[in-house]
DNA sequence: TAATTAATTGAGATAGATTCTCAATCTCAA
DNA sequence: TTGAGATTGAGAATCTATCTCAATTAATTA
């Protein structure tokens, strides 16, 4: 849950990273943060730009992208593929445990789940082809329940 | 390693499949199943289709894709994120294992490896969500050895 | 084998997502 | 306050992929 308080929290981890990596703290990226808080996970560019543009928020689509691909290079920010020809993003900052997805072809519907044992496994995997791992997907592709249900009724 | 009546063998797979799912069995379609045999893991559509240009094989980018996509439906073919602009592809049939991926974002190489129980564990994980799996794909991104001695010397 | 029907093809238009250009503006540090 | 360098906006450009539609071709049937 996303109290008025984790959220001032998590916009000044936002900034405190945007400064310590060497970024400025413009007018437009304040606007991007202050909406990106009122946004679910899983959000693609166009819907949130649009969202933007809907609340009058005087935010160019050029750098909403940008700022999204800055925030998503210094770590705030993830890129999901969710086999669809537009990228999709999640806020990183905050989260606890890493999770992957389990994305519904016929809804879209995306949910989460944490795999305790992935990670240690992903480490020895790698560490056997002396691959240095910076991050790791996951992704299981299917039918929820919910669509399942409708499509038998 | 492909022999050649591996390919053959892969080849007549290829067919059959294609016919047993109802598509027709198209000079340029055969043009391009015999190209694809020759082409790596992990080929993308575009230097696929320049590789067949250079060849002076007679099949348009249209029906490149198209036989691609059509491949991938009836599962001769899987496409795959390696978080580029474009998607990658390898050839599914006549593999015993599925497997997960290695991606050097330094150098682009792509190492296969399979994880025995990743696929029950998945199973497990699906099942507690009521979630019909139809995929999946774990990829790990890094930097391989190769390219981590290259950045040391 | 010829006729029939539906699938497939090619060329280019189109769509969709993202990045780029560049002059104007803004941020931050000194 | 000021200068250097980063950032922005608007629209052009790029890139990947799909679509359109008339012409052609594959498989089926008579």
């Amino acid at each position: 849950m996303k109290t008025a308080s984790s959220i001032n929290s998590i916009d000044s981890q936002f900034k405190k990273t945007l400064r310590e990596k060497g970024y400025f703290i413009t007018h437009q990226r304040e606007l991007i943060l202050e909406q990106l808080l009122t946004v679910n996970s899983h959000f693609d560019i166009e819907e949130f730009f649009q969202l933007i543009r809907s609340r009058n928020i005087p935010v160019s689509r050029a750098t909403v992208y940008r700022t999204i691909a800055c925030l998503e290079k210094i770590g705030c920010i993830r890129k999901t593929n969710f086999d669809e020809a537009h990228a999709h993003f999640e806020i990183v900052l905050g989260e606890k445990v890493h999770h992957e997805h389990l994305v519904c072809q016929r809804c879209g519907a995306v949910t989460e789940f944490s795999y305790d044992h992935l990670e240690k496994h992903i480490q020895t995997m790698a560490k056997s082809h002396g691959f240095r791992i910076s991050s790791h997907s996951l992704e299981i592709f299917g039918v929820c329940a919910a669509c399942q249900s409708a499509m038998e009724g």
